[in-house]
DNA sequence: TCAATTGATGTTATGTTATAACGCATATTC
DNA sequence: GAATATGCGTTATAACATAACATCAATTGA
């Protein structure tokens, strides 16, 4: 899978953030590399997103990078998200897929997406 | 608690309603009404989910009646989610908390809100 | 009683997030 | 070298949400 420019430099910049982003502070931060307009980035975001190399945090309408261990395509986002820092970390899809997605799945649910997101404030801001 | 004529007009559209609505959805139905702006809807939502009577689907910028069985205030919210029907079933939170909760509360995280949306076809539209 | 407070409401304006629709350019492939 | 696919540039608009300020009614309590 190879990446284009702007792909990169969306992708890129994401990777630097602690806390995720919003699609307009992404335009506000390469808007002097090109991205004139929402659109642009949207675009690229949604093709990374269908890479598996970025997600998006329903709750927060921000986008971030996948942890590296979790790159590709996975039907499951799970995020512990620390309302004092911004940071979002990402837990794994395995335990959720036992106790949530055999469930749903054994009562005849055809399950194609899952996003978690758990709010409140993590160890090092409490 | 008592509902204002506002609350409980908003309140009985969505338990009217199989899948959730938009806020936009909500003040096209309750335009004649006396609900005149979107600020109104908004503010008859908040504290309809205060109260612990609705919740917001943050994948469907969208907002749900509560099933009675789980009106009151939780800090999870579990929904399966039909893409085809668009009808939303809410989850049992205390599975969830046992597999979830406990997990990040174990590293010391203090769990203040849960958002679970599991998206898929359900088992009377497949 | 009547000021003070509180909570709900009405209204206008604005902010934030996301997509539609169109045209152009480049690379691939048959 | 036409056809197709993919990425990119641009303008406009849709969809979702809040800010800010005014009014009104109910409650409270000196």
């Amino acid at each position: 899978m190879v990446l284009t420019n702007k792909q990169q430099q969306v992708l890129g910049v994401l990777q630097q953030s602690v806390a995720p982003l919003s699609a307009y502070a992404l335009l506000a931060q390469l808007g002097e590399h090109g991205f004139n307009a929402p659109t642009q980035v949207y675009r690229v975001l949604h093709k990374l997103i269908e890479f598996g190399l970025v997600r998006r945090l329903e709750s927060l309408h921000a986008y971030t990078s996948c942890a590296p261990s979790k790159a590709g395509k996975s039907p499951v986002s799970a995020f512990v998200i620390c309302r004092a820092c911004g940071q979002a970390r990402e837990l794994e899809g395995g335990l959720l897929d036992e106790c949530l997605g055999q469930k749903v799945r054994s009562e005849g649910f055809a399950l194609e997406k899952v996003t978690v997101e758990v709010f409140g404030i993590c160890a090092s801001c409490n």
